[in-house]
DNA sequence: GATGAATGAGGCTTCATTCAT
DNA sequence: CATGAATGAAGCCTCATTCAT
């Protein structure tokens, strides 16, 4: 899987062939279908490993709402994000590529919509606590999720080495300009 | 085109064969060499077309810049943009999940960094003009750039019928919020 | 497809590559596809060539049914059966090889099931017009198709020139004591 | 073996794989490589099992030739014809399919031609004694065994339920037709 | 003896591209 | 200009066979 993760990275997904994949693990080409019964089913893999992760990496926070400072876990949630996306840039960047196509419920869409209703629903709990004021949480979430993603992932596309602390520092402060009553 | 670009929507660039395209575009599937050199090449020229389309949508602004109400220019850009997006959202998914191999200089990138400019541009000199204040322009242009397409993309990938009003009055609310001193 | 008959004949249906065949015929490996739709559909495109030359070298026999000489048609009949075996040797001895997995209406199978019905109608009315006598026409038109048959093709599988008068002439005797009251 | 059988005939040889066979028989696939070299060998086994069958069953009959009733021998040949390709029907069918590829000397057609052999010495004999009359025994022979092996196949692939009685019958009157003066 | 993970040759099939008509 | 039959490289996948445990 991490052979295959490299190459779908470097080269992308159609042009990678089982055959450069079971090269880059050393091993013969049949031994891949010990372990996946497709190439395609290979990508689901990955993907829902990505997932795992991803939700793995946000379900901490979502006990955290209402136990502690607002303002905190805010900053908390738009520090991880960041360092989130930096780490695993590469396989976002061609995970979210993956055709995509519309009407295929998959594992991802699922995965992106939990984790909006995890942030939309902590902006809501803050609304009511007095702490935040914004008026639709929903697109609100959406809106700061995607900002701050997409901005990473195009610092690192056109920058040799993205400035982690710039990042950080801006989405903290548009975040708490959003939220701010 | 308009073949191509409907089969690449809805099956993916991959799987969509030049004989479909020709067979959708009721043409013999030598003709499309007749003006195309190569599946590629279309792929290419359906991305140019995008960025022109893109740069003809977005230059206007570029002169509106000083000329009028600072406010009154950010909801029009916002405006723009959701709409603009919303119109070619199909387009947009599938061109911005083109292998965007890392390194390879194209098109697509090239326009991008234009846009990205002529925001953060324009934030600036409204900063200049004591109208907003922003800490980093630049990473708050991406930020908004992206946090709007996204969020329109999110909202026509789940929704059947995207909310065109509620999504261009929370763009305008938040860019608002970002841009207040 | 006689490039391919002459191969699964010499060679195996599986052994026979669909490169084989094109080969055989001087043609592209992709210009197969042109043609037939996978591996299995040529067989079957074959086994269907091989049935209707079948019925129609035997529906001239039903309309002789009753308009002459019974012992002459049974002749006749014995005579064609024969011939037509020695032409089709090659032909039958592997479709009839072909994993008849029971349970799979085939085309073949209705054929066989067809020609069965027309000689055991065939011998019906020749008793009923006191010309045959025999106890049970329809498993003895089936005894006596697969002896006539089988027997050619033992005959042409063990021997380099099969004598054809002599399987004729015996044939011929064999039905007429059969038949005989 | 027997697994292996079962498969076989359901399935058909080559869409029977090594894995299927040995899952078949509850063993690891490595352990059919100690007990045979190949799966062509398996096939050769199977092969021999049959034809040593086969002789077995036959073997008696012929010290019966000369020692008894001509026409009970008769008799008793075809009920047992009759009974061994009922019993053997699923073997008789995928043996009798595997390509037969003509030039290669096999077990099976020394089997055949033995069988042949005896039948029409017996046949012979009777002649001589005065009890039989046919013009060319050994054709006689061949069709005689093959009206009667396939025409129980054929009862088997078109019938549930072959009728056994209904069939012994027929063989032996027309057996009795065949050899009579 | 038994196992089953690993192998890799080779089969089937697809499809971008060409070219004679 | 347009056509579409022909091409053949190249990809995916299967499966008989091996071998270290």
């Amino acid at each position: 899987m991490d052979a295959a993760t490299r190459l779908f990275i470097t080269h992308g997904t159609s042009d990678t062939t089982v055959a450069d994949i079971t090269e880059a693990a050393h091993v013969a080409k049949g031994t891949f279908y010990l372990y996946f019964d497709s190439k395609e089913q290979l990508l689901a893999a990955l993907k829902e490993r990505f997932v795992d992760e991803m939700m793995t990496n946000a379900l901490p926070f979502l006990e955290r709402i209402g136990n502690e400072d607002w303002w905190a876990l805010a900053d908390a949630v738009a520090d991880n994000m960041v360092d989130f996306t930096l780490e695993h840039a590469d396989l976002c960047t061609f995970i979210m590529q993956q055709p995509h196509t519309p009407g295929t419920r998959d594992i991802l869409a699922d995965c992106e919509q939990k984790l909006n209703a995890i942030i939309s629903g902590g902006i809501q709990v803050g609304i009511e606590a007095g702490a935040f004021n914004v008026q639709d949480p929903e697109l609100a979430a959406v809106f700061m999720k995607n900002g701050t993603i997409h901005t990473v992932m195009e610092a690192i596309l056109y920058e040799r080495k993205p400035d982690r602390d710039r990042l950080v520092a801006t989405v903290k402060a548009l975040v708490r300009k959003i939220l701010a009553p």
